[in-house]
DNA sequence: GCTTTTTATGAATCTGACTCAATATAAATG
DNA sequence: CATTTATATTGAGTCAGATTCATAAAAAGC
């Protein structure tokens, strides 16, 4: 009995280390970017001695990559908290992208060397993992989109989420470029695209099965055009 | 006369030395990566003492800055080569989205450390001004789009340009890491967006036999799916 | 030619990531 | 509880590489 406490303690307090130090790097590196965080001041923050940061991440760009993971953790989590309190598909389409876009501009500086983990990872990295998840969100919700018959399939999945994620991920630099630009502009536009684009015309009425034919019309002439 | 001639070599020899050095840096990082890019080898590479790079530039980030800079001008020069091949403005808007996604998946290692500087540059950031450049290619065809008619402004622009470079972006991200997927699903499909969302649908049509209409647009559409 | 200004050099400095021999702490054993 | 063994922590020392700066070379001015 007191050997399973006093064990559960040790591990628990290398436990809390461990948290202790990536609190401290993310912090750092959220307030230095990553190449002025000093592996020093995370130690520091942390309490712990330097050489001990390196007893729980291999090294800087492994500290880093746990960070990121966690940050992709979290938003998920925040994700699909704010989807849940939707229950028509659109509206939880237009909470993530609220939700996504809102984080990210929040966040900004942070997400910047994010993206650039991303960016050097290869395929199977350990690192995509959390992002892998993150996007699942999306494709559920499209998912759902479908299955209840409002959403059609009219290009490959990756390249519709390509569209949402990029879109926001984008535009997120933009508006923290221009401040006085506005968020709902972004998300109403792409709740927008998504009607137009990928709504069955099954369930609408006569008069916007016009349009949907006009659409559908101008659509083939294009790829007519495309293909010269 | 002499003088003259010397005093533009002079000026000339400096200039090419400026240019070796921005050479040997776009390789090295390219090659390296900003982080494993050494400032020595940039220096023998270009073949000149190390503390001369320093003449020509502050430091590290400001070289790299430079040499970003230097791969927009030159990506915004092949952007308006690759428009002006074509009239019809949608072909051009096609062209340029093959172009720019094109080049993105080709020096995917490059762009990624040119994101992080627009990541880390503020607004008035003279680093940004190519970038600028950039993307007035993009305005100028919409522009030309909506001048011509087959185009309306149905969202703010720059809601509209980031919808389309953030896509570009995202997907070449994704193309990256899947090499077997094709970039054409998503230049086509952005067409089709910029068709259906943006395209003007001034000529319509009276809703007898609408249903009859559709079927024949059905059967269309799956001809040219399968002509795929 | 000689003086002044500009440009180039690379050894020396400095910073910060990472290592490792020494030390402390906890678990196991008797 | 004392002792041995295993595990965790420390921080001074190493090392790589960016940046600086005293000195030298080259060019311009006179």
């Amino acid at each position: 009995m007191a050997k399973a406490a006093v064990q559960s303690t040790r591990r628990e307090k290398m436990e809390a280390k461990e948290r202790a130090i990536l609190d401290a790097a993310r912090i750092e590196f959220s307030e230095r970017g990553f190449e002025n965080a000093k592996m020093s001041a995370i130690a520091k923050r942390a309490e712990v001695a330097e050489g001990t940061v390196y007893l729980y991440y291999r090294n800087k760009k492994e500290l880093l990559d746990s960070v990121v993971a966690q940050f992709w953790q979290i938003l998920t989590q925040g994700a699909r908290k704010a989807t849940l309190e939707h229950t028509d598909t659109l509206a939880k389409l237009k909470a993530l992208a609220d939700f996504h876009l809102f984080e990210l501009v929040k966040d900004f500086d942070f997400v910047g060397f994010t993206v650039r983990t991303r960016e050097t990872g290869t395929l199977d990295s350990p690192s995509l993992n959390p992002i892998r998840g993150y996007v699942a969100v999306f494709d559920e919700i499209f998912q759902q989109g479908v299955d209840r018959g409002i959403f059609q399939e009219t290009a490959p999945l990756w390249v519709i989420r390509d569209l949402f994620y990029g879109t926001l991920e984008y535009s997120s630099r933009t508006l923290h470029l221009h401040k006085t630009r506005d968020a709902q502009a972004v998300t109403q536009h792409l709740a927008e695209v998504f009607i137009a684009l990928y709504g069955n015309t099954k369930t609408a009425n006569s008069a916007t099965g016009l349009e949907r034919i006009e659409e559908r019309l101008a659509s083939i002439e294009a790829k007519l055009e495309v293909r010269k």
